[in-house]
DNA sequence: TAATAAATTTAGACCTGTCTAAATTTATTG
DNA sequence: CAATAAATTTAGACAGGTCTAAATTTATTA
């Protein structure tokens, strides 16, 4: 099929995407950890393959069937990482590298009979939409806890930094998905957040409130 | 760690190996679907790195390293089959290409926590012994029913040929796991033999009862 | 044991995916 | 709008893993 490199060029060109018509080389550069020079190498190659639109110089978007292999990893990765934190109990912290290399695992059979011997899970453990097997989701409308007001609230519901060490911090505040939380403060100077969930009270920065995504 | 094709060399190595002190470069490349000239090159980088015993023309032999990786290789891909069987209910012919690149996922942590929620099983869909963590297994002691004699018999334990096609006749013949059989009959001109079985009886080739692995 | 056959290794090439350094194109700005 | 900066591409190289063809070593056998 496509080799691993290509797939994954073509994840981060779907991720990239996802705020843009277009991704440029130095974006996808920096998300691979790869150099421009080698970017524009594999751009030509999934250009030939017809996996993405290229001209040179004005950056790169997926065509149709690129989208779908794009899609298709992606549901691998998120249902990896559902089976991963409920089977295996993994936290959700832990979860990504594994995913990252079980992804790649070409069999779609396999993901399809994971996907309903997990009971065909909508979301991922960091709450991102896990595509179905015709390679459709639904779009949660969040938003991050930073855009809302005083005593208005929601659900955690999803996370806009996906790193370690966030979600550790978030772990350790017990600010998991499912918590409800209210914004009781907001401290002008610097605007951290005082939130209120069921249980306790908890201030986070504004870097912290911009990453953590709630439903209304 | 290794690369994939380092991987499958010290498994090829390790399997070739059980029956004989030495594995000559022909025996691999015909495993390895490669060719001669190719195993010597790599042959040459394994050995650099201390996970093979190799003297040119001479054969080559697993290093304590290199039978560490490989038994936990094979650990993997065992316990990989394991699971897509007893959990993914796919049947015994379906999963060995599946198998062939989950076992190359690396985490260790991963494949123990898997062992776990399969309660630890001893032995994969076709019979074969599973390593524990520590790459311990217990090897069965087991004959091919082309053997044994009239009027004797066993449970049926592993198989020989691990062939897509030859699983699938053993599954319509109802030859699986467990059966208990007994030889009722062999007939001397083509050594092929009537098994009986709690259900039915069965005639099958020499071939099929040399592949065929039963404990008394 | 000399000649031949079989097995193995070496030499040189290729492909993928990467890199650095240099060249080119596009964007920015005085 | 010309000069500079930033982004991108090209050129040429390299490492991993493979190949074919030729050379070498080991095994076989007359």
């Amino acid at each position: 099929m496509n080799t691993l490199a290509e797939e994954n060029y073509l994840k981060s060109i779907y991720h990239l995407s996802v705020n843009a018509t277009s991704v440029s080389t130095n974006q996808l550069a920096a998300l691979l950890n790869t150099k421009a020079s080698s970017v524009t190498d594999m751009l030509k190659k999934l250009a030939e393959k017809e996996l993405i639109n290229y001209t040179p110089y004005q950056g790169v978007s997926l065509t149709a069937t690129g989208e779908k292999i794009a899609v298709n990893i992606i549901r691998k990765h998120r249902l990896w990482e559902y089976f991963l934190v409920e089977k295996l109990d993994f936290k959700w912290d832990q979860v990504h590298e594994m995913a990252e290399e079980l992804e790649h695992i070409s069999s779609n059979e396999l993901i399809d009979r994971l996907d309903k011997f997990m009971e065909y899970p909508k979301f991922d453990p960091h709450g991102d939409p896990i595509p179905d097997c015709n390679g459709l989701f639904k779009i949660h409308n969040l938003k991050p806890v930073s855009s809302i007001g005083i005593n208005e609230g929601g659900v955690i519901c999803g996370v806009r930094d996906h790193s370690k060490a966030y979600l550790q911090y978030l772990e350790k505040q017990s600010l998991t998905i499912g918590k409800k939380v209210t914004v009781a403060e907001i401290i002008e100077f610097d605007h951290s957040m005082i939130l209120q969930t069921e249980d306790k009270t908890i201030q986070i920065s504004r870097d912290v409130a911009n990453n953590l995504l709630i439903a209304l």
